[in-house]
RNA sequence: GCACCUGUAGCUCAGCUGGAUAGAGCGCUGCCCUCCGAAGGCAGAGGCCAGAGGUUCGAAUCCUCUCAGGUGCGCCA
């Protein structure tokens, strides 16, 4: 149950019988009016700008529609106060009960509290990662995959049918430089001096890979040339490179529900079919671009080439399709892919990118929105860097000397949890620092540890009851009675709790879901406060064996807390602590 | 030169897709353990929301311009 719709919906019906009664004009904007919280607590519960809005179209003082709204918002048993304030809000107060019913409703839904259903089972396709298969994920692939999977639940939560996918770039050159980088490892393996030259991978996570490959086919690739055994060598190396792209992601709890080979639409006609239909439409044509302005690149020179009309579709410039040997430039592959996407009949499509992609994104929308003509929305979201630091000292890694850091080596130094959450406490599109002594830190100044200490405190607490003879089991917290429950301390953890499906709309809507993280941290936040009160008003003490009525109250309260918790971590797929060490 | 992102407290960052007196953590000042996990909590000081215009009942939020930082810019994917 979401308590702001539910208001919100009185305050339109409201407005509606007052058009009927007369006393509002008919045919009013009715999509502007909110229903939020006040910053200030001491404004009420809820507040309502609909008068504000309404009162020029009605040609009527803000103040006065206020007043009446208020009136008849207040015969109504959920509204216990109503107030007109500054230039036409109105404040209302709700009825303790309503907070009462949603810690039942909590208690009642379980992990499935505020789960939505306003993606109406739409299908939508969350691609991300989508790193070549050339080596190990880094860290900059770690914030997309994390992101990528974070929008991925929390679109399921909201009621969207979701599709997670990974795109393999195994069809340009660089799965040839692979390739040939793991024939010197086999090469390698066969006791032969090698020399890694520019433009190939030195890493040592192909050395394993060339043994492989010794094992596997012997010395029959020795001696000879490339022709012989590049095609396989690249079909091997690929395979082996997702082998450990896949376990990466799995040592982070990300599993993907499609990979798609980029290999897979060359030499079927997918490409062409693809441009056929942007041809179709007029959208392909032989043409010169313009020199870059300002700093034109030195060996430029005009060439024609195919392009792609994309200006037709919200683009700076057109883009090729074709080099100008007449190959297909990597954009052309991609079209053909998000066609396919649009093909297999998704509603929707959402790209996560790193920032260093951010120069297609134009491209590419413009591309999904000439294919569908315009029937399937693309929306892009962009990773920014992430900077890693130690003991306060950014963490230097280069790629050229192949010691770049890993993904593996973030989630075996802090673990996968830590990792997630971390990297989802800032927007995606803000540079994020990741100090690996500052994660692991046991404060509040960590919110990873602040809201686990939330949920084991609480846990810990459940343990203590239980011990002492007290029955927790959420059945028995389902009957609590509730109505004990009326320090302001305890109303604000209700306050904070029924905002949880409001957030998640709005999380959802956006596709942020960062602010699942930061609303965690203040769900603990208020759950602390309340703790805390016990040492000074032992009543609100959580454990009473003296009384366990109001016990089971108290920790119905708490128990509400960690089951938004647990509802929250599970979108940003982190394990709740049972208790901290 | 152009495009995209960013600019909010001394520092690190939120800010509900336009609402009332702009929030949190760190740091600083003072409190709270005979008591459920103090690994916490309470209170205080600290702001020209980069700057200038505009839109309207109302702007950190939307529009325009300027400044600063980051990223990218035809035969690499």
């Amino acid at each position: 149950m979401n308590l702001f719709s539910e208001i919100r919906e009185l305050v339109i019906d409201t407005l509606g019988k007052m058009q009927a009664s007369g006393e509002l004009p008919k045919g009013l904007e009715m999509s502007n009016v909110a229903v939020e919280p006040p910053r200030d607590s001491a404004h009420g519960d809820m507040a309502t700008n609909a008068a504000m809005v309404l009162a020029k179209a009605a040609k009527m003082k803000p103040r006065d529609i206020a007043e009446r709204l208020g009136e008849l918002l207040g015969k109504d048993e959920r509204i216990s106060k109503v107030e007109v304030a500054g230039p036409g809000f109105l404040n209302l107060r709700l009825s303790e009960s309503l907070w009462l019913d949603v810690v039942r409703a909590a208690l009642d839904s379980g992990i499935d509290f505020g789960r939505l259903k306003i993606g109406d089972g739409k299908r939508v396709n969350v691609e991300y990662v989508s790193a070549n298969p050339t080596g190990p994920l880094h860290v900059g692939h770690t914030r997309g995959a994390v992101f990528g999977d974070a929008l991925a639940s929390l679109l399921d939560f909201v009621g969207f049918n979701v599709t997670r996918e990974y795109y393999i770039n195994d069809g340009g050159s660089q799965v040839d430089v692979l390739a040939r980088s793991v024939y010197l490892r086999y090469l390698e393996a066969h006791g032969r001096a090698v020399a890694f030259e520019d433009g190939t991978y030195p890493g040592d996570y192909l050395i394993d890979v060339g043994l492989a490959l010794k094992n596997k086919v012997g010395d029959a690739y020795l001696e000879q040339p490339e022709n012989v055994w590049l095609a396989d060598v690249r079909e091997f190396a690929t395979e082996a490179m997702m082998d450990l792209i896949r376990a990466d992601l799995k040592s982070l709890g990300v599993e993907m529900d499609v990979f798609y080979s980029e290999k897979s639409l060359y030499g079927t006609g997918r490409i062409e079919e693809a441009l056929e239909t942007l041809e179709g439409k007029g959208l392909i044509y032989e043409g010169v671009l313009d020199p870059p302005k300002g700093k034109v690149p030195e060996d430029w020179e005009p060439r024609e080439q195919t392009l792609f009309k994309s200006t037709e579709h919200g683009d700076d410039v057109d883009r090729p399709v074709k080099k100008s040997d007449g190959g297909w430039t990597y954009f052309a592959p991609d079209i053909a892919y998000h066609y396919d996407k649009v093909s297999r009949g998704f509603d929707a499509l959402i790209d996560v990118f790193g920032a260093d992609h951010s120069g297609y994104v134009k491209r590419m929308k413009a591309a999904v929105s000439a294919l569908s003509d315009g029937s399937v929305p693309l929306d892009i979201k962009l990773t920014q860097l992430v900077k890693l630091y130690k003991d306060g000292q950014p963490f230097k890694m280069s790629k050229r000397a192949g010691t770049f850091v890993t993904l593996r080596d973030v989630v075996d130094l802090v673990g996968p949890d830590v990792t997630r959450f971390v990297m989802l406490t800032r927007k995606n599109d803000a540079a994020l620092d990741f100090d690996f002594d500052k994660v692991l830190e046991q404060s509040k100044e960590n919110p990873v540890f602040y809201v686990q200490y939330a949920n084991a405190r609480v846990k810990s607490t459940m343990r203590k009851a239980a011990k002492a003879g007290i029955d927790v089991s959420d059945e028995t917290l389902g009957l609590a009675n509730l109505a004990l429950l009326t320090d302001s301390a305890q109303l604000e953890v209700m306050k904070k709790i029924s905002e949880w499906p409001r957030l998640v709309e709005i999380a959802g809507r956006t596709n942020e879901p960062h602010r699942v993280a930061f609303y965690l941290y203040e769900l603990s936040s208020a759950l602390h406060a309340l703790y805390n009160k016990g040492y000074e008003v032992p009543s609100l003490r959580l454990l009473d064996e003296a009384d366990v009525t109001a016990t089971q109250a108290k920790i119905a309260l708490a128990r509400a807390v960690t089951v938004v918790i647990s509802a929250g971590l599970g979108i940003l797929g982190v394990t709740p602590a049972e208790e901290m060490r």
